[in-house]
DNA sequence: ATAATTGCAAATTTTTTGCAGGTTC
DNA sequence: GAACCTGCAAAAAATTTGCAATTAT
């Protein structure tokens, strides 16, 4: 099981119950934004307020615990910082799915000239599931 | 000269001065969001306004008229629908540069029981510019 | 002539902020 | 104990909506 107060420690931020939630929600859930999070966060901590929420997806993104998934026509959701990958987004029901990136890929992903940091990869259409409609 | 009217039309949208003002200002500057677009299109349609564009930013994306480009701790972009193509983004400078996705990086994103219907490739770095200082 | 579109103002939704009280290390 | 964090309420920013007047076909 993931350590989120050592996780957290490591990162230079301090370990608030707030905090531990947040993450094991978004692990929960794999993917989720915002309000995804505080829906289910405040199964168990009613108090906790949206504006925490807020204050804590942009710090433990800036700490790079967390990483923001931008998704067309939608709101982001957050992941746990993994190894690299890519998204599978259905169009049909919304789910997503993570693979991983190949070095293959990636070697053809090489651009002379551009120093390369992180790449941001989905891929968008119809998951196995929603094919067998 | 890109015929703004006859894509509209063939998209079965109304021809009209704010739609072609849009157009014309997106390809201007080949990737812009919301308020920079509000910005650009006013210069010379002081009365074009905010609501109007939010309208028609969704309708032609409905149509394919434009496409949306996420970018992460910002707010959306748009860009006149093109061919395939990816996006290497200057961390530093802001910048957006297009890149063909070469045959060989489709191939490694072939995903089995997934039928792909779009790819979204953003490659976050440093541009030659930037480089360079 | 008809149906669609615009611009305005108002409403709604989303996100940010300031600060007193509470918590972590 | 110092620095940081939370939750609230209020403020600010972003987006959507309704509607009368205008425009495209």
């Amino acid at each position: 099981m993931t350590d989120y107060i050592t996780l957290l420690k490591e990162n230079d931020l301090k370990a608030t119950i707030q905090r531990t939630s947040i993450l094991k929600s978004i692990n929960s859930m794999g993917h989720a934004n915002i309000d995804e999070i505080y829906e289910d966060v405040i199964e168990l901590h009613p108090t906790l307020s949206l504006a925490t929420i807020y204050k804590n997806i942009i710090l433990m993104q800036q700490s790079n615990v967390i990483i923001e998934v931008p998704i067309n026509g939608e709101k982001s959701k957050y992941e746990l910082k993994k190894s690299d990958h890519l998204h599978l987004i259905c169009q049909s029901c919304g789910s997503i799915q993570d693979r991983e990136i190949t070095t293959e890929t990636k070697e053809t992903l090489m651009i002379s000239d551009f120093k390369l940091n992180t790449s941001q990869i989905n891929l968008y259409g119809v998951c196995q599931k929603c094919q067998k409609r």
